[in-house]
DNA sequence: AAAAAGAACGAACGATCGTGCTATTTTCGA
DNA sequence: TCGAAAATAGCACGATCGTTCGTTCTTTTT
């Protein structure tokens, strides 16, 4: 966990900065946070705070991965905590959609995830790999469900992953540019419209 | 229209530099975009190329515009072609589709609704009534739907449009991430679905 | 209290940023 | 063809970028 009190200096020290840069990284990205700015911020020396990250990359790389460790323990560890199938589901999409309350202007992940998209080296790798394994983990609990029978047996687990995703980037979307409240409503309504839609019995799943 | 072969040679570079800045935008953001690297990319100085806007702002909105010129050429225009209602929205997301497999590493209007979503100034001002703009054209395609007896006449507008950007937003992000045609289609099974879900005697829209 | 280790600072580097100002070149009508 | 006008290049500016290095301050250990 990283929000334990560190025990040394120094670990507390880098846990300030990457605060400060996350909340940066949240207005500007992970490309418009410079260590300059970040320094002012905190309230050190330029080089202070370069010294507890050998280059820039690697506090973005921090900084992303300090992002990922939040979510992990807003969204999904407490969604684990429910019985496998529907209500985990339904868990997993309620906190996200509270994160991205919070998170309202710039999720830090999805920022980064636009960033990197076209490029190479590790932010990208990361980003790649991070996305993959929370589809693969949004999969995993569609899954649960169906063999519960809450879902019809049909049911395509990766295309209702990526219906489900999609809602949630459009309540990013419409959070930022418009309203929050609005677009949980159609976020919220257009999560129960699926679970009706692959629900059991309704034969409309989407495998062939 | 912006493809038509400008008069003046000052129109003619002028357009030359912005096809560069657009093409340079979709990798690195509208943000990303510096006027040093856009001169050495068209093959000019930098004071030169400066010349032709009058600030990097300028540069940017500038590309910004062009870039949302190219959208309606390219998904909005050959739409409004076909009748009101179903098939103009199918042609709308057809065409859509394609705009995003031609843009899939990076499409300067979701880019910059991200990067300026936050902040203050003339790119957000531009960046928040394009989007607007386009989802009430959504809307509006929804409405003669509805009023053709193709959706049920329960159907909620700003619901649907809602949930049919959040199935482009996937597209997007799934087609910069991960595979072009497996998010091609997740997003076409996911529209087609929402169209029987809002179909005509289902009874199953969201008012109230 | 003295010594060793660790953390932050301050200055400077070369590079690039956006933006002016002044030449120089190119274009085009008379 | 020549001169006016437009377009581009060149140069310089202050600022900031990421990074390095040597020094100073703080903490810990002996």
């Amino acid at each position: 966990m990283s929000t334990i009190t560190p025990t040394t200096k120094r670990a507390a020290t880098r846990e300030l900065i990457l605060e400060h840069a996350y909340d940066l990284a949240r207005r500007d990205g992970l490309e418009g946070l410079s260590i300059g700015a970040l320094a002012q911020d905190v309230g050190m020396s330029k080089s202070g705070v370069f010294a507890h990250f050998g280059s820039r990359e690697d506090l973005q790389l921090a900084v992303l991965e300090a992002g990922q460790l939040r979510f992990l323990q807003q969204v999904k560890w407490p969604a684990l905590k429910l019985p496998r199938g529907l209500p985990r589901l339904r868990a997993i999409v309620a906190n996200w959609v509270e994160w991205a309350r919070e998170y309202r202007s710039g999720c830090v992940l999805l920022t980064a995830a636009g960033e990197y998209d076209g490029r190479e080296g590790p932010l990208h790798d990361n980003v790649t790999q991070q996305q993959a394994g929370w589809r693969q983990e949004i999969c995993r609990a569609i899954q649960h469900a169906v063999e519960n029978g809450e879902l019809g047996a049909d049911t395509d687990p990766a295309q209702l992953a990526f219906e489900i995703y999609a809602l949630m980037l459009g309540l990013h979307h419409d959070a930022a540019l418009f309203c929050f409240n609005e677009a949980r409503r159609h976020t919220l309504a257009g999560f129960e419209r699926l679970l009706v839609s692959y629900g059991p019995g309704t034969g409309q799943g989407n495998k062939p």
